[in-house]
DNA sequence: AGAAACTAGTTCAACATTCAACTATCTCTC
DNA sequence: GAGAGATAGTTGAATGTTGAACTAGTTTCT
């Protein structure tokens, strides 16, 4: 152990177990998408979000935050799945700093393929293995973190507060 | 939703809050010990499996395993970590192929810093939230689904045995 | 109206990860 | 014991991510 101050076992055991388990999974998600479509998942998840979004389309602050990730990332993503042909910019009429990235029409057939081995997987290598009780207990937990990171508020994004 | 074979909303709730509750999680972890030492989370795993390892050492094939990650990653990683003071690289005596890397004693110092608030927060952000019973709850599940990639053994790595 | 502060998004450079060769060693079999 | 195949690890190029500095538009306050 590195100090004194260092998990207990049963913690440790519980970090290690959800945290290699998440890795793995993530890792296959990331072989099948990049094998059916050639994106990361982290690109493919955008797409996702903008195929359920009204008019297809969402502003990059939206896409950052629902992907829990930073605007220069969202940037570089959209700019990669821009020059992909699968989305276009749209200037924002209301707030003539934003930008809307929009799905073309083009996504539509050229990712249909991807999501249906995408959600086998998913169903194949989360959902099955839980079953319906474990898959409930699994978004019921989840939900709960979720919960306390939120209720955090600011103090999340400042670590020193904990001090 | 991008084709018919999609996720139903069920599934689709469970597979979203998982993911985003990880990333974020992360996310969270990764500042973390950013600000601590200045390595990535991922980086920092290999030091803390290397820190519990008899003798502080362990060959890379080893560290790959035990990461869920790839020679490659390992071999940059240890990279960085080496010509950060952090790790050695010693040759292995049974097998010629095989390196072992060991923490230097240096690391014992500059990282006792890190591990405590990285626990902290592992604990104020996971742990917390869900309680002993939850926890209990989150380990199951994990080790529910990591018995069932394991089980699958090398259909894992050719995910085209799907169809 | 005008300055200060805030928000949306981009840019660039440093860094991390992936993927596909590639080298070196080991093991198995004939 | 020689050759085929497997295993351990590395390399380098392409790609993805991060973080800080930046531009431009919006809000707020007086």
């Amino acid at each position: 152990m590195l100090t004194e101050s260092w998990l207990d076992p049963e913690e440790f055991a519980t970090f290690r177990a959800f945290t290699s388990t998440i890795c793995r999974l993530f890792v296959l998600f990331d072989q099948e998408l990049q094998a059916a479509v050639g994106i990361p998942r982290t690109y493919f998840e955008i797409l996702w979000l903008l195929s359920e979004a009204p008019e297809r389309s969402l502003r990059m602050s939206e896409i950052t935050d629902r992907t829990a990730s930073t605007p220069s990332r969202i940037t570089h993503a959209i700019g990669r799945l821009e020059s992909d042909g699968l989305v276009t910019r749209m200037h924002c009429a209301d707030d003539h700093r934003g930008w809307f990235a929009v799905l073309t029409p083009a996504v539509q057939s050229s990712l249909g393929n991807a999501s249906g081995p995408y959600a086998a997987s998913i169903r194949h290598h989360l959902l099955e293995p839980l079953g319906i009780a474990g898959t409930q207990e699994l978004r019921a937990l989840g939900e709960r973190i979720l919960e306390h990171l939120g209720a955090e508020g600011d103090a999340v994004s400042k670590p020193d507060k904990e001090h």
